[in-house]
DNA sequence: CTACAACCTCCAGTAACAAGAAGGTCAAGT
DNA sequence: ACTTGACCTTCTTGTTACTGGAGGTTGTAG
């Protein structure tokens, strides 16, 4: 595979690709005579488990934590669980965040006529 | 005032004030004799305006369209309604964004021995 | 008079890419 | 043979909203 067609496929850009190589969150690809980057199906799974990693929001240092535990037969379970676990907890504390944001918005919002008139309870909280 | 005195009136960093004046987020601030910077009370209460208006996720270019009309007299209620309604729903948006994920994790985490062995939910769904 | 804190400016770095330019090579179809 | 499009490298710049440091000046307390 080259390097669009390992990119559909793992729903990344080209241009993220390279980058995940350059920054050494998967290995280099091999190269054609020509120096085309080349792909095979475990280089297409890494970078699967990036993007997939990437989506539940873990940092880049944490997908590399993630896909060398991925890669070692030896990993306990344990370890990745306690990653996953942190992670759960920065969305739960987030989510308590924007709830309250949302609460307290939500409220100026409605209460805010919409009108054609200055005064406004949004501008008179924020002032 | 110097700006080491607004900055915690505003509960802003030192250099957070200096940046919002760099970037014309606020009008830049006196100067003494000397050089350094110095404020009144407008000038604090739209350091505060800018302080409170980030905390809602308002970006940057937004506190300075809220700004600019919190110093308008002649402003709508509806403009600032339209923005702070936008803001509302990107919230909404990024709730249920992380409502899906924290749900998905939750599950893969629960799965999970958390174990010495190497058999992992999580990494199994993530390769 | 001498510390030392607070102020100043300017430059660099962060996260995770995206975008584009310059300058070139390679593969496939007509 | 030629054109088109995909690929290559390296470099630079931009994004967001700051934060930190270097190196130099000023204000104040003892």
């Amino acid at each position: 595979m080259n390097i669009s067609e390992v990119a559909i496929k793992a729903g990344l850009s080209v241009k993220t690709v390279r980058y995940y190589a350059d920054i050494a969150l998967v290995p280099e690809a091999e190269r054609s005579a020509a120096g085309y980057r080349t792909y095979d199906e475990p280089a297409l799974k890494k970078l699967i488990f990036a993007k997939r990693a990437r989506e539940f929001g873990f940092s880049i240092s944490e997908c590399q934590e993630l896909l060398s535990l991925y890669q070692d037969e030896e990993r306990t379970s344990a370890n990745v669980k306690v990653i996953a676990q942190r992670r759960l907890e920065e969305i739960i504390q987030k989510q308590k965040e924007l709830e309250s944001l949302r609460k307290e918005l939500a409220l100026l919002v409605n209460s805010c006529n919409g009108d054609d008139r200055p005064n406004c309870p949004i501008i008179d909280y924020l002032g």
